[in-house]
Parts: structure tokens; C-alpha cells; sequence
DNA sequence: GAAATAGTGTCTGTAAGACACTATCGG
DNA sequence: CCGATAGTGTCTTACAGACACTATTTC
């Protein structure tokens, strides 16, 4: 819609919605991954080049993938357009988590910030730019991160966190089939720490569709094989 | 923080935030409550007078209170003064929900707005102005409600349900004494279904702390009269 | 055989659903 | 006494925590 057309509706102070200043809206997104291996979650996080700003930041920092909302663009594309952009990745369905309104929390003017997130296999992020992208644990990301996003990366371990309480691997972290104690170990470093063997079977089992093969080679007796339902 | 100061700041593109067209940022806030009596949560509507607006809705209509977030304000402090100059009402703590970022969704713009919700007292409603603002049952809020207030709403009372799940009466809606009988009253109330009720009285009483007092004069036998416990 | 891991069994404590029972009021 | 409501007791089921036991493999 057009300012021209807009300009009809005035507000009770006579004024049309043109006349107020207005806030640019970013996304800033958490992506999260375990690496095969770890015990804990990681953070996608990208190098903001210095050369992109005059006078700050001479050495460049580690941020969260964000982007400036466009006219006409959704939320949830725009998250997606910067991950595309600035970390080469397709294919996310970002949620929104809230909205970071402190209006002296970006240097560059008053930046709302609606904070999305996103979990995928780290085998998706295999071909990153070390000196663009990198993975840094959740709960050590580096240096301070600027823009509170800190506090987002908390938001999206939460969230992550309550998903995989009850539900095996619903984010499709782990390649099929796999063992019971593979999803464990994927469940304790998303959770970051400990489950209990026994009470983690019970609840997963039922939730999981046996293949009939078993693991062979490994260490003590074999484990069977499992995937997960089509729906539940 | 100023646009001359700003502008030092460029993207990949050779461009400053102020480069690129912005939207106008809205709150819209579900304020929820329970009238003593109603076996239903009712959600605040505000009457959009057809005056502040040039050609359409010669007649008005009714909406959930809203504000354009100015320069330098909070979310918070938008949703409040939307409370404060729509229904003359104070002291809000709402909570976000989610932003709904539609395009098409405002017919004066490209318009985003930031979901709020909160719960209060119908006695500290009671001097609304019926022209001006009403409360509606929340599964039937009248007409269609535009800019996607009907779902503002679902998510309002989601919200809601999940406090109300487990804990008495998180938002204070009941005037202390209370027995439990009207503890549940108000719960089945927010839930939209009945509840049991020997295991609500054993999930809510160790939650409440007794009073010594009973009612008198009721029809059965008198019941004791709780208080919320101080912190819990 | 020792170590390691998988799978299963069982006991306990907690909590919800369901139902029943006694207690105490108004009428 | 009757109807209504309050408060309590108890049985069943489900489930998590905890522990134990057997099974099957590698080293």
C-alpha cells in the first residue's frame, strides 16, 4: 500500500501514520546444532565485517545472523534471507521468540529486534566459511555478544530444551536409524546434562519404530536400530 | 540517538537504516478477565471511533486497544498508554505474545503489530464507558474482528490457561478471602471446562494458606476462607 | 574372565482420576 | 428429615526414580 493511499487515515491528533517516526525492525536468529560428539548445544555465529561500518569495531565481532525487515517481507523470510545470505543456509523454518526493544541497544538508531530460532543438523552446516560462520558452545559463545544477543541464544536454549523433553529428536538432529543410547547422548547435550538410562527408554521406546537391525562391532552387546514415527 | 549520527553507519550496500522504507510498529493487547458470575473469560473491546478515519467503517467497530509505538518508547509502555487512553485504566504489566507481520493485515500500511496480553480484576474495570470500551466473551467477541485480533485473542487465552493449569490464581482476579469452592468457580472459568473436584482442592490447598474463618450462612455446610500464600 | 553395554524386571513414592464416606449447614 | 456443600479417605492407574538382574558382545 502506498503512502499516497495511507495519507487517508488520520489519526485523533490529525496526523497519518507517515508523520510519526519509525523504527527499523531487524531479525536476529539463533541456530542451534549439536555436533556429533559433543555434549553440548552450538550457536551459528557470523563475522560482522568492520569494513561494513565507519568508525567502530575496527576488529570486526561475532554476532547472531540478523537482517533488516524489508517492505512487503515477513518476518519469518527475512530470518531466512539472512541465514541464506550470511551463512549460505536454506531451508529453515525460524520461530519467533520476542522482541528486544531497548532503543539504545543498537549504535546505529532505534533497531527493534524480533529474535527467531531454528535447530538443524550440523552435517546441513558442514561447508561453512570458517572466516564468516562458526559454531561456538551455548554456553561459552566467545567474547560478550552485542545486541543482547545473549539473552536471545538463552531464549532459543530454552525453547530447544522444552521440545526435547518428551519427544525424540524433534528437529531430526540424529540420521536414521540410530540406537536408543545415541538418542540419549543427543537428548543429554541438548538438555546439558545427565538422563537416566532406564526412565529415557521407557519414554523414548514407545515413541520409536523398530527396525529389526541391530548395531555389530561395537562395544558390549549390540543395540537395536530404531527411526522415528511418521506422526507423533 | 540521531540520524546524523546514524548515517555513519553503512551496509555491504553503501546504505544507512535510513536507506530503506520502515514499517510502523503497533501493540494490540488482549486485557482478560473474569466478571464474578460469568462461567467465562471476557476480553477488553475498544470502540474505533468512525471519525478518526476519513472514508471506511462509516460505523465504527470494535477492536482490542492498540497504540503506534512513538520514538524512543518501550513495547511495555506503548501497550500501557493504549490501556491508559483507550479504557482509562492503570498499572498493567502485559506480557508479549507474539508479532503478527502481515502486510495486508492494516489497511493504513504496512503495519506490524506486537501482541500483548494481560489479566485484571473486573472490579477495577467497573467505570468503563459503554460507548467507549465494553468487555466480551472471549469465544464469541461479537463480529469478526479485524487486523487478526481473533487470534491475538487465542493466543491471550492460551496464555492464560497454562498459568491458571496449576497455580491459584496467579493474576489475582479473586478478592482474598476466598473459599475453594470459588477458587474452582473462577479456574473453570479461565479453562472453559469443569473441573474435578477433590483434585483440585488437593493440587490448590497446599498452594493457599488458611485462614481460621468460615463462611456463614451459606446453603451447606461452611467452608473455610483461604489466602494466597505470600510466595508460591 | 573382565569390562562394557543392552534390555528387562521390580520396588517405591508421588500424583491424578474416580468414587465413597462423614460432617454441617439451610430449609 | 432432605438437599446441598465441605472436607477427608481410599482404591486404582500411571509414571518417574532407583536399583538389580540377565544377555551379549569386545578385549
Amino acid at each position: 500500500m502506498s503512502a499516497a493511499s495511507a495519507s487517508r487515515y488520520v489519526d485523533s491528533a490529525g496526523k497519518t501514520l507517515e508523520d510519526y517516526p519509525h523504527p527499523s525492525v531487524a531479525v536476529d536468529t539463533a541456530l542451534l546444532t549439536v555436533v556429533p560428539g559433543d555434549d553440548h548445544l552450538s550457536v551459528l555465529l557470523v563475522f560482522r565485517d568492520p569494513d561494513d561500518y565507519a568508525e567502530d569495531n575496527a576488529g570486526g565481532e561475532w554476532v547472531l545472523p540478523g537482517a533488516i525487515l524489508r517492505k512487503g517481507e515477513r518476518l519469518i523470510d527475512a530470518a531466512r534471507r539472512s541465514l541464506r545470505e550470511k551463512a549460505g543456509l536454506d531451508g529453515m523454518s525460524p520461530r519467533q521468540l520476542h522482541v528486544f526493544d531497548d532503543p539504545e541497544r543498537d549504535r546505529r538508531g532505534w533497531v527493534l529486534s524480533v529474535a527467531h530460532m531454528d535447530v538443524m543438523p550440523a552435517s546441513r552446516l558442514g561447508s561453512l566459511d570458517e572466516a564468516r560462520a562458526r559454531l561456538a558452545p551455548v554456553d561459552s559463545p566467545g567474547q560478550h555478544l552485542p545486541f543482547e544477543h545473549g539473552a536471545i541464544i538463552d531464549y532459543a536454549v530454552a525453547q530447544a530444551r522444552a521440545w526435547y523433553e518428551r519427544v525424540p529428536d524433534p528437529y531430526g538432529l540424529l540420521s536414521e536409524p540410530f540406537t536408543i543410547l545415541e538418542l540419549r547422548r543427543l537428548h543429554e547435550a541438548v538438555a546439558g546434562k545427565p538422563l537416566q538410562r532406564d526412565t529415557f527408554r521407557r519414554l523414548m521406546a514407545v515413541q520409536l519404530s523398530p527396525t529389526g537391525q541391530w548395531t555389530d562391532g561395537t562395544r558390549g552387546r549390540p543395540a537395536e536400530l530404531f527411526r522415528r514415527l511418521p506422526h507423533g
